[in-house]
DNA sequence: AAAGACACCTGGGAGC
DNA sequence: TGCTCCCAGGTGTCTT
């Protein structure tokens, strides 16, 4: 489910329900995830309040008075507010009961996802070593050109490197790729600098549309308040092979590319 | 050191 | 209807 759109369209849905709520309970179902949700130190934000809801990279935070809860959402995830009345079902892992009449809850099917806890989320293990987010202006032509010359993967690999920049997945790669008329199998150090600057724009405005659509629905997307994402209206190449290009009529290819199924029109990406 | 393969899981759809 | 197979939005870790 979740690329950055997603996530950032879930911090923006459910921020409003929980800075300055306070947390009564926390209810973990399934204490296993990618890795064990710690539950002893998330125990002890009982009775916290909720100071801020933020986004870095895919992980969500939410800042309490004494430690952060990181939550990434994987594959399947979602976190959304759903009145106290409502019954769990199978793959609901986790709950932050409010002190209103709502509560935070965690779905996974998968259980790609993760929670966990720190004081200072930024030095934690998972999200030290992450690159800039695309959306700053740390993230451009010359910056991605710079990394890209030391490497030899293919340029879709390295746009999807979480340390060379942040929050593009396999979707909006594919989608950047093609609205920069870049081939994903170009060998990334091969990549003249007026075509990083373009991809980077692509990169951009890719991201920007999808956030304002509220994400990308393909299977089961909601966003923090239980609506779907209208971004895969807008999808010209993720998921369209064999059908005609927008631009060209030529038909879209898929390949695999590093175990991600890859979207490209041959003619309008070289 | 970099790049590729594999692993973690469940559910949904296609094809028989 | 029901079985089997394949595929899926991510990313850490192991192997070359």
């Amino acid at each position: 489910m979740p690329e950055l759109p997603e996530v950032e369209t879930t911090c923006r849905g459910i921020s409003d329900y929980l800075v300055g709520a306070r947390v009564v309970e926390i209810i973990v179902r399934t204490p296993k995830l990618r890795w064990p949700i710690p539950t002893k130190s998330l125990l002890q934000l009982k009775g916290e309040k909720i100071v801020s809801v933020r986004r870095r990279a895919k992980y969500i935070i939410l800042d309490c008075e004494s430690s952060s809860i990181i939550i990434h959402l994987g594959m399947s995830g979602q976190l959304y507010m759903v009145n106290k009345s409502r019954v769990h079902q199978k793959h609901d892992h986790l709950d932050f009961v409010l002190n209103s009449k709502w509560l935070l809850r965690y779905t996974d099917p998968r259980r790609f996802g993760s929670v966990m806890v720190s004081p200072t989320p930024e030095d934690h293990d998972r999200l030290r070593h992450l690159g800039p987010e695309p959306l700053t202006e740390e993230f451009d032509g010359e910056y991605l050109k710079s990394l890209a010359n030391k490497r030899r993967v293919c340029v879709k690999s390295l746009l999807m490197d979480a340390s060379v920049v942040v929050g593009v997945g396999n979707i909006y790669a594919s989608e950047s790729l093609y609205q920069a008329g870049v081939h994903p199998s170009r060998q990334a150090n091969k990549i003249s600098l007026q075509r990083y600057d373009k991809l980077v724009v692509a990169v951009k405005r890719v991201l920007t549309k999808a956030i304002a659509a509220g994400g990308t629905t393909l299977k089961d997307f909601v966003n923090g308040e239980g609506k779907p994402g209208y971004f895969q209206q807008s999808l010209n190449v993720y998921g369209r092979a064999a059908e005609p290009c927008f631009q060209c009529g030529t038909l879209i290819k898929s390949v695999v590319i590093s175990q991600r199924t890859t979207y490209y029109c041959p003619k309008c990406q070289r």
